[in-house]
Order: structure tokens, then sequence, then C-alpha cells
DNA sequence: GTCTATAGACGGATAGAC
DNA sequence: GTCTATCCGTCTATAGAC
């Protein structure tokens, strides 16, 4: 088989544990399923990836390096086009919320099921991955920890960090449960619409951040 | 052994069932961490309490019953009170959160594993809860979804079921990371403070659903 | 690189003595 | 009711043929 053949076979067996991370969990979910559903021999995920740990985090990585990156460039980016002055609220939580909503609305590559996976890996604390999350998260939350603040500089700093909470819970939880929101509200809200979901949530996170 | 010693001892084992599955989740759970943590011997709880997954949902539901006829007969209690005009917004969201951050505060009895274990348990879906959590929550949701209704009338249901869905999503969040919040923020938000935890939940929350 | 076969450990559940 | 011992299935991981 040539080199075109075997990324492929790579490939399919990450978006194949992937789906499954994402809606089992990592003890919920067996090296078996996922060659069974990438149609992969058993052995050929520990030869390639490792053991099952690295295979999460290697999942996990890919998606989320990308992502940060790409924060970090366009906070870069908003700062100096403001040249000093605060970055608007609604541009520091549309930089934030993009590329997760993004992702998630990029069906045909299985990011709807990186997305839920993203948020179900920073819900339940797997040892093995505390470290890595921490240092993924320490520079983007530091960054934009600061961008925000300069909106509410008067607040004191505990009620502030809440309220940050509370705006990162309610964003993972729409990651987590996009996929049945239309069965939760009995169509009323559709979970194809990633565009008005975003919209929505920026929205939302403004006006609990953005009140003295 | 009197009937002392046995109900401490199937007390035990739901305690120490309770804080793993809330630490760990049900597929990283054994049932030998638990009889080992409980000091019981393994046949004990399949004896018991049968297979596992009745352990698991005994568990969920010995806490979550008593904690939602609590928020039916409150608001139903608040809504005598209020002889027809709309109950207080700060006041419905006090009745859906009191109970819960009450449960995280009862330290000695294991509420705090039980408060992150419900909120886990929401998160995550296995497969045979689905029912069952269904159930439980269909006749909160749609009393206070109505209540909360009555501050909003004009808002789209789609914007109102979306600002529902980031507040509780906020709410378990909170619930799921109260016990590191000290961690995460470098000591300045305390995690032991359920009061004001909950005062600073809703005030948000009554932020987020009542304005236009 | 890819497969089969299997080692080796651990899981849930139960039989049967006490 | 409580314990020991064990069955039986499944898991991860690897050895070794091809």
């Amino acid at each position: 088989m040539g080199d075109t053949k075997l990324k492929e076979t790579l490939e399919r067996v990450l978006i194949a544990a992937e789906a499954l991370f994402a809606e089992n969990g990592y003890d919920g979910t067996t090296l078996r399923q996922i060659t069974q559903r990438a149609n992969v021999n058993l052995a050929a995920v520990n030869y390639h990836h490792g053991d099952k740990e690295s295979l999460y985090l290697e999942i996990i990585r890919r998606r989320l390096q990308p992502i940060n990156e790409s924060r970090l460039k366009n906070l870069a980016a908003a700062e100096l086009g403001a040249e000093g002055s605060p970055v608007p609220l609604d541009v520091l939580v549309e930089i934030m919320a993009r590329p997760l909503f993004e992702l998630y609305a990029d069906a045909d590559h299985g990011g709807r099921h990186a997305a839920r996976l993203i948020g179900r890996s920073l819900v339940e604390p797997l040892p093995f991955m505390t470290k890595f999350l921490a240092a993924e998260f320490q520079p983007v939350m530091s960054r934009f920890g600061q961008a925000l603040r300069r909106h509410a500089p008067a607040l004191p700093p505990e009620d502030f960090l809440w309220r940050l909470s509370f705006v990162v819970g309610a964003m993972l939880h729409a990651l987590a449960t996009l996929h049945r929101m239309k069965d939760l509200t009995r169509g009323i809200c559709r979970d194809n619409d990633q565009v008005a979901a975003r919209a929505r949530f920026v929205q939302f996170a403004v006006r609990v951040l953005g009140t003295p």
C-alpha cells in the first residue's frame, strides 16, 4: 500500500476514535470499537499511535492547538488595530467562540464530534490530561483575561472570575449538547445553524461580562 | 449484626460509590474500588443493590427526587403567594439553584460529591439513564419554563430556550468545578463559600433571563 | 507495515459454604 | 446476610508470522 492509503488509514482511526470518545468518553470507549469503526486491524492502533492514552491526547491536541493559536493570533491583530484602546467586548468573545462553533459546523470532517470531545475533555478530569490542558490553555486564558478585564476594571477580581466561569460553562455545555438541542426543545431550536447559535452566545456573553 | 450496623453498611456503599462515580465517572469506576473504599465485601454490592447500573441509578435518584420535589413545592408556594402576578425572577432562580448549592455545602454527608455527580450525570449521556432523567426533569422544566416565560413574553421561543440552555450550562459547570475553583483562580475564588457562589449565580441568571 | 494469535490483567457477577 | 473462591467475558498490549 502506498503512502496515500496509509495516511487515510491513520486518519480513519483518528476520526473514528474522536467520534467514539465524544459519545462514550475515554473509559467508555474500547480500542476494539475504534478499530472496528475505522475498518482497521486492532494492532494497527498501538503500532501507529502508541497506547490508548497517547491516542486520546493526540486527538485532542490535533484539534486544540490550531484553535488556540488562531485565538492568540486574532487577539494580537485586534489589539494592534485598536491602537491601545480596549478591544470591543463582542470582538473578544467572537474570537474565543468562533473557532469552536466553526469546528462544530464542519460536519463532514468530524468537527461535530471534535467539538463535543473538546468540551467533554475540559469537564471530565482525566489524570493524564490535566498537565497538557493546563499548559495549553494558560496563555489563552491569561491574555484574554487581561483583555476582558479592561471592560470592567472596577469589578472585584472574584466577581469577574465567577462571571468568566459561568460564560465558559455555558459555552462548554452548548458545545456538548448542540447535537441534541433540537430534541431537547421539541424542534424549536435547530442544531444545525452554527452561525445563529454563535450569535446568541456572543450576545449572551457580552451581556454577562459587560455589566458593572 | 443488628439492623443499625446493616444500614450503616449499605449507606457506606452508597457514599463511597457516589464519590467515586463523581470523580471518575461511571465507566471509570469499578465495583472493587467501591467495596474497598466502603470496607465492604465485593459480593455485598450485588446482593443489596443489584448490578452496577442499578446502583448508579439508585444513587442519583436518592439525591435528585427530593430536590425536584422541593423545587416544585416551593414554586407552587411562591405562585400562591404572588396571587396571579409573576413570581419575581430572582425568586424563581433561587428556588431552582438553592437545593443543589446547599447539597454541595453539606460536605460531611458527601453532598459535594453528590452535587458533582448530578452535574456529571446530566452531561455525559449514559444510555440506561436517559429515560429516567427525562422523566425526572420533565415536570420541573415544564413548570419553571412557564414561570420564567412570563418575564419575557415577547422574546421569541428560540431565544428564550437558548438563554435557558446557557444558564443551565453555567450552573452545571459551576457544580462540576466548584471543588477546584480555588486552584483554577490561584486562590482568588473560594470553593467553600456556597452562599456567595449561589448569590453570584442568581445575579448572573437574572441578568441573562431578565433582558428583552 | 499488516495481520493473527495470544498473553496477561482486570472487570462484573454468582455459586456455594458458613 | 456475609464471605471466599471462581467463572467467564473483555480489555489493552504485544509477540511473531507473513
